[in-house]
DNA sequence: TCAAAAGTGTTTCTTTTACACCCATGA
DNA sequence: TCATGGGTGTAAAAGAAACACTTTTGA
């Protein structure tokens, strides 16, 4: 089952506070992989968010000594019972406490080298969130939400995996409509602009932009209005999803490369 | 390492006498693991080939006892010491005696019970070989080209494995030049269109996928033409992969969903 | 000389881009 | 009343789609 759009709903409830880092056990079963010759397998998450239009990306502290103080992914190895998906909205649950989000397979990362304790295969999630949703309760490993453009010295191949990640949603968003999973359930044009010109990195004419998700007819207009804006309030929308997930889905873009 | 484009050449040597199964090991390995309680890492390779105007895909009949008699991909265990490519690589190679072929993750598939006897998780790679450049010599298990459209009845979930990649094939060959792997090196227009339709099921005007491709100027007529048709023959062309890598990748492509 | 597919241009329509002024609000 | 960003339309350009006749070859 590959997960497709999931509306965000604000969460009933935020309590999590029964999430386990998911860590504690890891370096034991790192350490059977190792004696086994075995391979492991886990999953990275590579939890997306949008703030003060700026995209980012959810981190802790590796507690492998080797990357001590180096930037790690969310990640965990997947339990023996549990399908791949199920790990990684495991791993988004005990870290965010949301579970209806938007959470897609991108790649699976294999080089024999990539962990330096044990074969390790990962398989890499991308997620993204509306930071107004969720507030970071548990800070174990300095949990944050870093700048996506401004990163550098990762542990493992994060920074590889990342990389990648990024590359695949400045694509998906193009024809596939995540970013509202990024954004309040109302949102101005002006907000859903800015999101897409800080994840493709370009400006963008804000009346061809109007026009063209107009055009599309799959916002609706609340009849409510931006608040506590210094300036002419902006109208609110929302993304119809229903209408999108009716619509047909055409398989002849037009070659192009 | 993204495998990107790699032409094909006309392979210097087929010999590929010494290609096991790779199925020898396999129960095995998998009782192992059966009994350790781990998880399994394979491989499955779609390879797809293009020949009487059809689409075809490599398949052999599967010698797991549940599936008996239905149709199974190629794929194998991966190696503790060889990263994912190399082992998709390897299954490659052993099938069909060619390395220098397009190839491409396309997802990984972890549903716990997937595989009936043991917890495995596989890696689906996508492959493009142009069937003229390689008779099948080992046929053990049946191997053979099966018709893409008109298939049931496959072992374990590679139904839907194929169907992931077909669908995939659909959409990376819009944008991206994969095509040309399909083909000979020296190809008429008409082929290439016959093969974009066949492939995306769709019916095109002949003067304006002239037009588009040679617009994109990565056609070079070699000034040979074709041979033996009962028509008039059409000119030969290669495909300019140093030109096309030369190209920049725009990251904007429009909004469209 | 026939059958079959190759080769070739133009027009129409659709989509994309570029661009500037008035409007509503809060300070 | 000012500063700030919201809201709107049109013209030009580029790209996609529709469409028919002549040419070359082998049989």
């Amino acid at each position: 089952m590959n997960p497709e759009i999931i509306p965000n709903e604000d969460p009933s409830s935020t309590d999590n506070a029964a999430a386990s880092t998911g860590q504690k056990n890891v370096k034991t079963i790192i350490k059977q992989i190792e004696s086994d010759g075995t391979i492991g397998i886990s999953v990275d998450c590579v939890i997306f968010g949008f703030d003060d239009n700026e995209l980012k990306v959810l981190l802790i502290k590796s507690d492998f000594e080797k990357y001590q103080n180096k930037w790690s992914l969310l990640g965990d190895l997947v339990n023996n019972h549990e399908d791949l998906d199920e790990a990684a909205y495991r791993i988004l649950r005990e870290r965010t406490g949301m579970d209806d989000v938007y959470l897609e397979q991108v790649k699976a990362f294999g080089e024999v080298s990539r962990h330096p304790a044990a074969r390790v295969v990962t398989i890499a999630y991308c997620s993204l969130i509306n930071i107004e949703h969720h507030q970071l309760k548990i800070l174990d490993n300095e949990l944050h939400w870093h700048r996506v453009t401004t990163l550098s010295e990762m542990a493992f191949d994060h920074q590889k995996i990342l990389d990648v990640c990024y590359e695949w949603l400045q694509k998906r968003i193009q024809e596939h409509p995540l970013g509202f999973s990024l954004l309040p359930k109302k949102f101005s044009l002006r907000e859903l602009q800015n999101l897409y010109e800080a994840i493709l990195d370009v400006k963008l004419d804000r009346r061809n932009f109007r026009k063209k998700f107009f055009s599309m007819e799959l916002l609706e207009d609340t009849g409510e209005l931006e608040t506590d804006v210094p300036h002419r309030p902006g109208k609110l929308y929302k993304f119809n999803y229903d209408k999108y997930q009716k619509k047909e889905r055409k398989k002849w873009f037009g070659i192009d490369f």
